[in-house]
RNA sequence: GGCGACGUCGCCAAGUGGCAAGGCAGAGGCCUGCAAAGCCUUUAUCCCCGGUUCGAAUCCGGGCGUCGCCUCCA
């Protein structure tokens, strides 16, 4: 069986090979460090967080490089207007950017490196550009030759002329041609700058991920990411820099995910639409939002509302009952006599069955909507499985249904959606106050505080006196607790 | 203006030639003391018009609509 991945550069799914047998080199194009990264930013690193998963599941070594653009215009105009340096600007930023990946889950980089760390390569590409002809001085700034590169829009599908034609470029008298764009630019004053040999200045965008994602991985890199806008102008240059310089293919694969919009519009810094990720994490927890992002093709346009948050949830939620429900009758005594083979059978293949469909729809260009399809029908023959036959379950049923449980999380941690296991050791030290009020509890153990009230409802609703029983149900539930009768008797959750 | 993507149930969404996945929401029912969880039942000639085909959501042409890129953008 094998992957194929959509290939911008192909317009085409093909079928990945990477350049070295079991093992990819994969570079997503990092943040500007010059604000809190959004929502839409933060859909672009999960997209390619779950691809990254998902090779690694699926037995590559892979090695995933991200860049910190840590000089840029934005930066330098932000620090301007707070009267800060750009590198406070930049070691803030870069701080609070890999805070919110880790609170999303988002795997860090293998290798996270910074474009001020990498002054000297950049310099040494931009000799090699000029030497070879694809770039020219002037005053101080060297541009790149966008004529001299022949394949030039490939990967963006277009064309010098037509680029040309449809211009909104500004036009700078230095350039030779309006579509030329700065390698390296002179410094003002006040500016960040580094010697070079057209003297005082920093480097141009675009550069820093040539070099970067070739001193690192070495070309040309099996896969190549960002969100589609970077699509042109970005990677277009990145790519013709590269190739320009080296002689060598840049990327094999490029991909790129689609674009976040609320109300049907793209987020963007510019449109002041934006929702920054920190803000979104503070009302929800990091598996909805990946939740919500999987529930939709990587490459689709995906709109973004507190009303698709509240489905993940839900969605969420009925994938967490599933292995709760599981583990559940997993930790019982299996007391049944068993369930009739046919059914059992049944089972058994459906669980192979959720496998198997699930890698065939990843591996069909990392789909995971429908991949998650497949663990949302397994949970409807496990659950009605475990309803049916629920005083049958003996040993042979609990293990399947044990495969069951872990074949989920497994699937779902391919994904980087954590099931969260029950925590026992963290309940609220107040359910003691109220054991001690309700069920005449003396000790100090939340456990045992838990325990001494389900005893006293047990008691309550043998005597069929259900308002007492209510009552430490109601107290329960006041301090985050769910209690829930089972046919297995009464089990309490607690989130 | 140029290039590109998309239009599938109330909402979200998968599906690129052969009986239209899945999630959320709604309705009815089962289970339960009541709940919770769960189960069952229930809602689609796939934007419109033509064409190709034995057969089209899927391919082709036209129309309408939405979005993206062309300028910093994930």
């Amino acid at each position: 069986m094998t992957i194929r991945v959509y290939n911008t550069m192909t317009r085409s799914k093909e079928e990945f090979v990477p350049r070295e047998a079991g093992k990819v080199a994969m570079y997503v194009c990092g943040p500007t460090v010059y604000n809190h990264i959004h929502i839409g930013n933060a859909r672009t690193f999960l997209s390619f967080d779950v691809i990254r998963r998902y090779l690694m599941w699926r037995g590559f070594q892979v090695t995933f490089v991200q860049n910190i653009t840590d000089v840029d215009d934005k930066i330098i105009k932000r620090a301007t207007e707070e009267r800060r340096t750009p590198a406070e600007i930049a070691e803030t930023y870069t701080l609070a950017f890999r805070s919110a990946m880790d609170e999303l889950g988002v795997l860090p980089p293998t290798r996270q490196p910074f474009a001020t760390q990498t002054i000297p390569a950049m310099i040494d590409m931009v000799k090699r550009l000029i030497e070879r002809g694809h770039a020219y001085v002037a005053d101080g700034d060297v541009y790149f030759s966008v004529r001299s590169f022949p394949g030039y829009g490939a990967l963006s599908g277009r064309n010098i002329d037509e680029l040309e034609s449809g211009a909104r470029i500004d036009v700078d008298e230095r350039k030779q041609d309006p579509l030329d764009f700065a390698l390296w630019k002179s410094a003002k004053p006040g500016e960040p700058h580094w010697p070079s040999p057209w003297g005082e200045g920093r480097p141009g965008w675009h550069l820093e991920c040539s070099v970067m994602s070739e001193g690192e991985l070495g070309l040309p890199l099996d896969i190549h990411g960002g969100g589609s806008d970077l699509v042109f102008p970005h990677h277009e240059n990145e790519r013709a820099q590269s190739e320009a310089a080296t002689g060598t293919m840049f990327a094999r694969y490029w991909l790129h995910g689609g674009m976040l919009q609320i109300n049907a519009e793209k987020m963007s810094k510019s449109l002041g639409n934006f929702l920054f990720l920190k803000d979104v994490l503070a009302r929800y927890p990091a598996p909805v939002i990946r939740l919500l992002m999987l529930q939709t093709h990587y490459r689709s346009p995906l709109d973004f509302s507190d009303a698709r948050l509240e489905e993940a949830r839900a969605a969420l939620e009925r994938i967490e009952n599933l292995v709760r429900n599981l583990r559940w009758v997993g930790e019982r005594e299996p007391e049944g006599s068993g369930v009739p083979r046919p059914a059992l059978e049944r089972l058994s293949s459906a669980i192979e069955g959720t496998r198997a469909k699930f890698i065939e729809e990843m591996d069909d260009d990392f789909n995971t909507a429908a991949a998650l399809a497949s663990v949302f029908e397994l949970a409807r023959t496990a659950n009605s499985f475990v309803s049916e036959h629920q005083g049958d379950i003996g040993g042979v049923e609990r293990a399947v249904l044990h495969s069951a449980e872990e074949l989920v999380t497994d699937l779902l941690g391919a994904l980087g959606v954590d099931i969260a296991p029950e925590t026992a050791s963290s309940y609220p030290p107040d359910v003691v106050q109220v054991a001690a009020e309700l069920a005449g509890y003396q000790g100090s153990d939340p456990q045992e505080a838990v325990r001494a009230l389900l005893a006293a409802r047990d008691a309550a609703r043998s005597e069929r006196n259900w308002a007492a029983a209510d009552a430490v149900r109601d107290g329960l539930e006041m301090l985050g607790f769910t209690v829930e009768d089972t046919p297995q008797g009464v089990r309490v959750i607690y989130r």
